[in-house]
DNA sequence: CGCGGAGTTGAAAAAGGTCAATTTACGTGG
DNA sequence: CCACGTAAATTGACCTTTTTCAACTCCGCG
């Protein structure tokens, strides 16, 4: 019904403090990621001006819904954003949990409609990128459409990560492992953070019964792999807990 | 070790029976995608001299292995390609299986290798474009950009489809629906067609045991959902198959 | 005609799911 | 600041599904 990413915006206009842009938006890590690939500053400012900083959104509003038409892909700026769909018994399915850094709506651009929601588990920024006006671009700025094809590239791994029949143990080894790298990734601490989602979720996308979340992390807590209070997570070994993520991960 | 795409190429070149070359390509799926997104002929002609015709290769034939150099993608033509990674224990995980029209390689862009292997079930036909060149006419091309875009994003989706933990009915269902709709896509009867791949291929496609794939293939023939004689099927009733296949296809 | 891989079948075992009961955390209002 | 209510997380007991193991069958091929 609504179209797309509606929430509200901040008031910064790109356009009206341009100087400061590049500045202002060093965190976007979708630029970073452009400019590390050795996009030209001048390029880097096509890329801004078509930017609209969105949020901050609070945990539940949501990004897009399924069924929304497509008109934008964003890049996480700040928080956590998770994907699901829900089937016809209203059950619902994660897809993926996405932090700062990430972009999201890429398996969208095959439709008319995002195929998901995605919704805010914290306090999200994002950068959002009118689809058609970003494809545009990058036909004049091939580091732009290499960064493009890259990312959408990087998601067909990621999502045959956890298609493979792995044991509990080893889907929850991977999936810490995974936010830990993500996370040093983006600058921050890779032994502890918090789990933005909630047990559910985090079983949900492990394609597990929540129970089974509880009983893994339980164990992994009593073998000194990790030290886990309600939601802050330390990992404790982590070259044991890389061994058993191994088996999903690949390296 | 290799670089990428190796085996037998036809002896036809392109270049010198371009007169012939749309034609001659007509069956070649990628082209016809990009032309029935509007791509102008001009265009066409472009796509096709950068085009390599690759095969006949035989059940068996590598058409990349994982860590080769990255540097095509290929739309398969004719067979089927199937893809693999194997873990350190040696054991296979198949993340896919490839139909005329369908496009392999686009998981490695992101990386400097291939990620997976891709092996023909059967005889296999398959254009191979080098994705630097594609790349770089894609900026000049607006519609075949827009096209690779499309097949990645597909491909995200796809590959999270058989993520769903769904029971073994429900995956059963859904990878004969799925082949059934491919198939017919491209003109084959979506009742009739072969498997070209061992039950141990789709077991381990499905994550299950091959016994378990033997028995509920068993258990469809008996309630008249399938018949099955070796490796060649017919759809019995298509409907209530779907319907048990909606669960994980949604639609 | 017999060999060998692929496929099938049955019985037992394991992994994880379900159910039900408790505990904990946390926001709300007294 | 505390008491309460609600939702999330945990725990234990039990159950279902799927895997595993082993034996057997079938079919293609030399």
């Amino acid at each position: 019904m609504s179209s797309g990413i509606v929430f509200p915006r901040t008031d910064a206009s790109i356009l009206a403090d341009d100087g400061d842009a590049l500045t202002f938006c060093s965190t976007c890590a979708f630029s970073q990621a452009c400019l590390s690939e050795g996009m030209d500053k001048g390029s880097l400012m096509d890329l801004h001006v078509l930017v609209e900083h969105v949020g901050p959104l609070k945990a539940g509003d949501h990004v897009f819904r399924e069924g929304d038409r497509f008109d934008a892909i964003a890049a996480v700026r700040a928080g956590t954003v998770k994907t699901y769909i829900t089937d016809r018994d209203g059950r619902e399915q994660v897809l993926g949990f996405h932090l700062p850094g990430e972009v999201i709506g890429l398996n969208a651009i095959h439709g008319e409609h995002y195929p998901c929601n995605a919704v805010a588990l914290d306090t999200v920024m994002l950068c959002r990128f009118s689809f058609p006006r970003i494809a545009l671009l990058a036909s004049r700025l091939p580091n732009l459409q290499q960064q493009l094809f890259k990312l959408m590239s990087r998601d067909i791994g990621v999502a045959s990560l956890f298609a493979g029949d792995h044991s509990a143990d080893e889907r929850m080894a991977a999936f810490l492992i995974g936010l830990s790298r993500r996370l040093a990734a983006r600058g921050f601490s890779p032994r502890r953070f918090q789990l933005t989602m909630s047990r559910t979720d985090i079983a949900n996308y492990l394609r597990q019964a929540p129970e089974t979340v509880s009983r893994v992390l339980r164990r992994f807590e009593r073998d000194g792999l990790v030290q886990i209070k309600q939601r802050d997570v330390e990992i404790m070994d982590l070259e044991r807990l890389e061994t058993i993520a191994l088996a999903v991960l690949r390296h």
